[in-house]
DNA sequence: TTAACAATGTGAAAATAATAACAAAAAAAC
DNA sequence: GTTTTTTTGTTATTATTTTCACATTGTTAA
């Protein structure tokens, strides 16, 4: 049987991206496509994503490649929950806001339905169909609207108390975009991303190439 | 020798984040730092911590731990240039404006030092002490400047001709924050990423820790 | 009809990354 | 002054991820 923790993070993190172009190719009409064709969009080898379909038991046509449409709703069934998943914003600054117009309408089965601030001009204003609460009503919000994914974009300062106040209304998963890492308890999934090691990355390897010359 | 080239692509961006903590630690007046204590701030091991520092041929003291001044130095002169890098950023909607505001004097080496746009209002203007430039006017401005790596956040339509005009203009490094894949001749280091391929990682293994239960 | 081609699927190998295990040594405790 | 503790540094091992190599099989074309 297909078990699915079982699949290597690389290979999630890939399904979604194949899915993004996926999605594309269908809305131009583009029925079938060849691992090479996905593969070169990513900038990875065609072997990767054969292995990766094998992995999550898809199988193509010899010559034809795969069939758009099936291969989407397969990669849905495997990465996405039935039933849908709600999130939440935390920090409606520039990051939130940019995040918010970002994600709407985009994901079905991801739906941001509630963002916190603490600034009293922000809160119970609505942007893209998303209300802003206060954080003090975080908990109640948090277990009356079921959510269960966090995006943290507060400042620095007020990381460490705003994922304890999550953990505390339960979340199941935080994205903390904030540079500061925070500490969760194991049962709660946490992903990191700062944007600042993504360019001192691209810099160090800038400057390794000017070296190599 | 120390061969920069072959250092772990893990590592270097654990190393932009060790700085990351080690900055706050120095701030706080904290002279010396075990390998156990940065390793929990990063959720890692200690091990790991050790053997990437033991790449870099850095050594600390004996149960004092690591300098943390000597190893905030030691960092950069692996992971920065000796002259720093200037950046532009390229679209200046939501998520340019938010980085803008963000990387804004938090990294010496690294200067973001224009942008650009297509939209008359935006164009002229500056915002936390940066120009926003005509893209028709990129090619100039970034030899001018001397950029050497570009930040892309313009609408994903404008993704490919974006990139292209960058390589055009003799860019080193890319940063995609579209979520349009891009292709760039192997000599520029493009790194891309799109939040919502975190979003939906995260959205998979809070199924799967539930699904656990 | 048959040979050449172009694609998938996958076991085996290689490369990369993380962890375990432990020696060495300074400091602390006794 | 000796033993214990604690921490670094590093080799060996294990785990994960990617790539190679090639069998397989429809399709095209000679
Ligand atoms: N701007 C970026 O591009 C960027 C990029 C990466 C990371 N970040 C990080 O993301 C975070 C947000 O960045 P930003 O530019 O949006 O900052 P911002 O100052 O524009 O927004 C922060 C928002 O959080 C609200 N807030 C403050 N304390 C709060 C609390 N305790 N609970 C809930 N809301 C609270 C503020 O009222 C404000 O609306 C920062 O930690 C920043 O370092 C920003
Ligand atoms: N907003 C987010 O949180 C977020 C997150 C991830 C990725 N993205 C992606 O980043 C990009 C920007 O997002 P945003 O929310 O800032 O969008 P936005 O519409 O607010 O901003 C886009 C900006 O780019 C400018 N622009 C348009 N065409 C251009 C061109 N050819 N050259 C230069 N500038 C041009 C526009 O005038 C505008 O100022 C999009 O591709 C989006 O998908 C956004």
């Amino acid at each position: 049987m297909l078990e699915l923790k079982n699949l290597p993070h690389k290979t999630i993190e890939r399904l979604s991206q194949y899915r993004r172009a996926l999605l594309i190719c269908l809305e131009k009409g583009q029925t079938h496509i060849y691992s090479h064709e996905i593969a070169r969009i990513q900038h990875i080898t065609a072997v990767q994503v054969r292995r990766d379909l094998m992995l999550i038991g898809y199988t193509g046509t010899l010559r034809k490649g795969y069939n758009v449409k099936e291969l989407i709703d397969l990669i849905g069934e495997i990465i996405d929950s039935q039933e849908g998943i709600n999130v939440a914003i935390i920090g409606m600054g520039n990051l939130g806001r940019a995040l918010i117009n970002y994600f709407s309408g985009k994901r079905s089965h991801l739906k941001i339905v509630a963002s916190f601030d603490i600034n009293p001009d922000k809160i119970g204003n609505t942007m893209s169909g998303v209300p802003c609460f206060s954080t003090e009503d975080m908990e109640k919000v948090i277990r009356e609207k079921n959510i269960r994914v966090g995006i943290m974009t507060v400042p620095a300062d007020f990381a460490t108390q705003t994922a304890e106040a999550l953990v505390q209304a339960g979340i199941r998963g935080i994205l903390n975009y904030t540079p500061k890492p925070v500490n969760v308890p194991k049962e709660v999934y946490l992903e990191e991303y700062d944007m600042i090691t993504s360019l001192e990355k691209v810099a160090f390897y800038v400057k390794i190439n000017e070296d190599k010359k």
